[in-house]
DNA sequence: GCAATTTAAATGTCAGACTTTTAAATGTCT
DNA sequence: AGACATTTAAAAGTCTGACATTTAAATTGC
């Protein structure tokens, strides 16, 4: 692990990625301690602080951690589910907000992955799972709800029907797209009536998944994907006519 | 943007978590310049490496860009859906890698998104899509192919399943799913048997979706699961065998 | 033998200097 | 005036050396 050849990159990304390459590849194991920074800078022939810049890029994907004091020095990390997570969330909902991609594409992917988990779901899902979901519809049918908070409650019930899979593989894999969606949705204005509705699918959804009806929890997801695409149409007609009638 | 407690984290980190939030939520968009590495030493009374080190650690989550020259500087970067796609791969490798996840676990989680794209594939898949599957599928079939060769081959030709649905988010998010299998597949010993059996319903999923037809992709895809998941367990009894018989 | 103190090793931070890259400003020639 | 060469300045990249802080282990004192 000392391959620095006179690349054009930066010695800090080149170091980076010769450690990483490491852990990847299964050479340093989780736990295992790096040498200390010191120590490291000469392996690399390079002074301190561009190791320290390269360590710091490791820590920001959450593959090292380090500790001061005596015996500390930077750790192969063993990536949590947990850290996984909130490491999709913000790269999906950047992804989403930065490329333009369309409510209909996000809203199928979303939909698409959702109704695959529908059926695991139904078959094992806990009372815990099935308390939460009904929680949230009980909270998105309280009147002084800000659409935002509506919005956030709609991830969280998804966010248990998911879960209800019981495969934290899953779960995180759909991180993303279930909660990247949430900045798209804030953008709609629900109506008493949009909300309702969303209540009733969602109630039903609650149903199917406690009867362990996997064919009727998909026709229910089915007909939700179509609402909220037909709500994120409405919005940008209506958004298209004030600019045309202006 | 200079809040700065007295917390008990890194500066670094905290001068990194506070621009990421102005580029999460919006105060800072696409292409816009940071102020200088001095500047921002400045604006957060500290040093420039420590002022480094945080841009560093962006830098590794492709938040930013940095551009050296005159005009050059610190620019918020537009997340590309190609460097979603690797660090998506690389944390979900890292996240099986090092958290006992189970072989069924991890397979049920990608049979099951993909089993939710295959509909998609089926309606939209382009000529070049099938191109590549069936160019997969001849090459799995080819007699000299090392075990990681065909695993690889393996996930190219899913790779092209997923694609065809023609979604760039589904892409994305299946893209940890379906890459972060290969290293547990490539524990497993393929005989030609196998290998057969593979190609045989490789072919019938590239058929069902040449025609169109989800229900058949469907099928099939619940038989490449269910054999799958059958030699990866034929393989845990071996070696369980081997272990208690020496 | 136990508690208090010291010590050493490591990361965290700073200050200042130098190098390299890059684009724009300036100057020069045709 | 326009094209080309030169200079300049701004910025990131890198290095050196120092000091601060944290922490566990070694030492000391009772």
């Amino acid at each position: 692990m000392k391959i620095d050849p006179d690349k054009r990159a930066d010695l800090s990304a080149q170091i980076a990625d010769a450690i990483r390459d490491a852990i990847v590849s299964g050479r340093l194991i989780v736990d295992e301690r790096l040498p200390s920074e010191a120590e490291l800078a000469d392996q690399f022939d390079v002074s301190r602080p561009t190791v320290r810049e390269a360590l710091k890029r490791l820590a920001a994907q959450s593959l090292i951690r380090t500790q001061r004091g005596a015996t500390g020095g930077a750790f192969v990390n063993r990536l949590s589910f947990e850290d996984a997570y909130s490491q999709q969330i913000t790269t999906s909902t950047l992804l989403l907000s930065m490329n333009a991609v369309s409510f209909d594409t996000a809203c199928e992917a979303r939909y698409a992955l959702e109704r695959a988990c529908a059926p695991l779901s139904a078959d094992r899902r806990s009372p815990d799972h099935l308390a939460t979901m009904r929680a949230e519809i009980h909270r998105q049918s309280q009147p002084g709800l800000t659409d935002e908070a509506f919005c956030a409650s709609d991830v969280a019930f998804h966010r248990a029907l998911v879960d209800g899979a019981g495969n934290p593989v899953i779960s995180y894999q759909l991180a993303g797209a279930v909660e990247a969606m949430q900045p798209l949705m804030n953008m709609i204005t629900f109506t008493a009536r949009d909300r309702a509705a969303i209540v009733d699918l969602h109630t039903a959804i609650a149903d199917a998944i406690e009867a362990r009806d996997a064919a009727a929890a998909d026709i229910q997801l089915v007909a939700l994907e179509a609402y909220t695409r037909k709500l994120a149409r409405d919005v940008l007609a209506a958004r298209a006519a004030r600019a045309s009638g202006t």
